[in-house]
DNA sequence: CTTGACTCTGCACGATATTGCACGAATTCT
DNA sequence: AGAATTCGTGCAATATCGTGCAGAGTCAAG
């Protein structure tokens, strides 16, 4: 048993289970606890797991993940709703990604606004179904539970059959050379088959997420029209992005009305 | 099961049930009283809930969420939701329709069942994305604003290719002669779709159901297995059911736990 | 072919964490 | 006020952890 293999057949159990516990899996392996715990160690510290007493779960569990980040819906999530809920035309097809900066884009959806909003999000859906005037599709699929959105190829099939004008993605990370990057192979891959099924692609940006970049590219820079960013985010980079003609526009700083 | 784990698993209970009773959490989980308390004081600690005498509460922000969803599910739905929850076996795959009873159910689940759970509410799959072990798939398609469902075409071809074990079904009403009926004629039809889908059709009905009648027939009450009523219901109106071969189960009065 | 450096693995052992029980204090219910 | 829970703390048993160390295997240079 080779030390890479064994790796790897940590985080896939990690995906499956959602969880290891490193004496039982060291007797599944007939290698020592030691060995086991040495190699959920050496993980750990490359941040591809969360090392617990008695085992090990998943990096950014679906078990801690998204509540957390849902409380951290903050007021400038909502400005870059508001600032890109105004980009919308209307009678226009939107399609919505998920996350907790979409859900507000989707809040903050003028009243009277007449447009299609597609969707894999079911949060989006739930936000978007007491919306007096706009239609809602939803994409089905198996759930992803930590971002709470339809993935899988059923997705995948429902998307391709669909063109969009504008599509809002959610990303974790949007810099200059890794272009737009996220967390999960395969919400990447989704990600990218819609982006390429709309006619352009904005990108809602919080602050921390300007020049950070994850794992796994979605679409080069090249493929965004557009970047919604925070007020008060620095200048600096965003003249970076404007060099290679992405328009980035930034949210209104909160105003009474 | 990890320290980490179950902390995580807390947490999760608060966020679904907006509380948590010590005793009966570690009955559930079947470790002592002593080790939900030392976690629950731990988690307070870090400010991640509330402790009170005899559990917790979520930490003050989500508190105030709570009385609201308290009341739109009046005990009454959890009673059948729960009942509803307990005739499902491990590994089967289960259509759940959408509406607030429904939502009860899956609500209600064992947090330790292993099932796949099809529906095509986006309340009910954003409920179960929180849920440690089922799979949930959610069918797509134009959103029913009424009772915030999927519906339409994509929706029915989605659902044909679909075999369920049981299907919980939403109606409005539930009568001898007219059989289960609802006030939506395209809601009727997908739901006589996903009930010959599915083996067997469970009718969750709340007392004003019972001997009600709307205008559109879902299916005769010969296609219905099983009827799961409230506590308290007229027992005429069962007998009238059961005398067409269909079970009437009742739920349970709550009990103390 | 041999040697030496290196890696991986399992074992030993002291350190730390977790758990359940006991018991008195505090709280809630009647 | 009195009974019944629930709580918190101390304690002992057990499980798990991290580290140092030695043997086995690998590989490349000599």
């Amino acid at each position: 048993m080779l030390t890479t293999e064994r790796k790897a057949l940590i985080q896939q159990v990690l995906r499956r289970d959602g969880r290891l516990i490193a004496k039982s899996f060291a007797y599944e392996l007939g290698v020592s606890e030691d060995t086991i715990r040495r190699d959920l160690r050496e993980l750990a510290a490359e941040g591809l797991l969360q090392r617990v007493h008695g085992g090990a779960l998943p990096a950014s569990s679906a078990t801690a993940d998204y509540p957390a980040r849902q409380s951290t819906a903050s007021s400038s999530k909502a400005l870059l709703g508001l600032a890109a809920a105004r980009l919308i035309q209307p009678g226009q097809i939107v399609f919505l990604d998920g996350g907790t900066t979409n859900l507000q884009l989707a809040r903050q959806l003028p009243l009277d606004l007449k447009a299609t909003i597609i969707t894999h999000s079911p949060s989006v859906a739930v936000e978007l179904a007491c919306h007096p005037s706009v239609d809602v599709e939803l994409i089905g699929g198996r759930i992803f539970k930590h971002s709470i959105v339809a993935m899988g190829s059923t997705s995948a099939e429902a998307i391709s059959r669909i063109r969009a004008d504008i599509f809002f993605m959610g990303v974790t990370g949007l810099h200059p050379e890794t272009g737009a990057t996220t967390g999960n192979g395969e919400e990447a891959a989704i990600k990218r088959l819609i982006s390429r099924q709309s006619g352009e692609t904005i990108v809602l940006a919080t602050e921390e997420k300007l020049g950070a970049a994850s794992p796994y590219q979605i679409v080069p820079l090249a493929e965004i029209a557009s970047i919604i960013r925070e007020p008060g985010t620095d200048e600096k980079s965003s003249r970076l992005f404007r060099s290679v003609a992405i328009k980035v526009l930034q949210a209104n700083a909160p105003k009474q009305d």
